[in-house]
DNA sequence: TGACATACCTTGCCACGCGAGGTATTATAC
DNA sequence: GTATAATACCTCGCGTGGCAAGGTATGTCA
């Protein structure tokens, strides 16, 4: 199941926050993760991710860091901002409120 | 509420086949059924419903007949076709499975 | 007459997914 | 040693679609 790009907006950068405010993560981590949680039925891809998290950063809800890897390679480490906090919290009750109307809209066969 | 027009793409099409599943429908009419139903949660003007009425005619998934009402007013009237019941039972089952997906995702906290 | 609801429509802006392309490093396989 | 893949970052450009704003025409009501 691919979904439809059109289904993701308004939800990669919810999504991506609710990650990295569990715990630092980096983009290519950030990529696998979500397509693995979702066992591929997400497929995202950099062109998806990296502009979301510079989007993310401009806004000042997520910071980032350098670090260097055991294996040697300069990862860059997100985390969530306490403004970034606040907006999850609008966002993940948005998304509540809207996927109960467009379930009630769309799975409701035949009512009068 | 008003809800990001984010996420309003990938379901208006979707929702307005559900609604002329049911019965035929005109423009004027969707627009404030939808509104009404949701509350005003949605709140859909004819810019964004117009255009969307035109690509599922233009994908042969409704079909429109102009009626005239007893007022004497000019009604486009649209029905669901054959190709377009199936389009929506993709997308009923694409939307089921997204939802569910992004729920565990985003509501899901401190999880391991 | 003037205002409002009904009923249709289009144009233009802007945001964003993502395919495609680019760079650099490390690991693996031959 | 060298080719290939995986890791890790990035940008550019196309296409799509919401929706604000604007337009037309008719019917209703004060």
């Amino acid at each position: 199941m691919k979904f439809s790009s059109d289904l993701i907006r308004g939800v990669a950068e919810p999504i991506v926050l609710r990650l990295v405010a569990e715990r630092p993560m980096y983009g290519y981590e950030i990529i696998k993760d979500v397509n693995q949680r979702t066992n591929q039925a997400f497929e995202w891809k950099e062109g998806t991710l990296y502009p979301c998290l510079h989007r993310l950063e401009a806004a000042k809800l997520v910071d980032s860091e350098w670090r260097e890897a055991t294996s040697g390679k300069q990862r860059k480490y997100y985390r969530i901002t306490r403004k970034g906090r606040a907006f999850l919290r609008d966002k993940v009750s948005e998304w509540t409120s809207f996927s109960a109307a467009v379930s009630a809209l769309l799975l409701c066969s035949h009512e009068a």
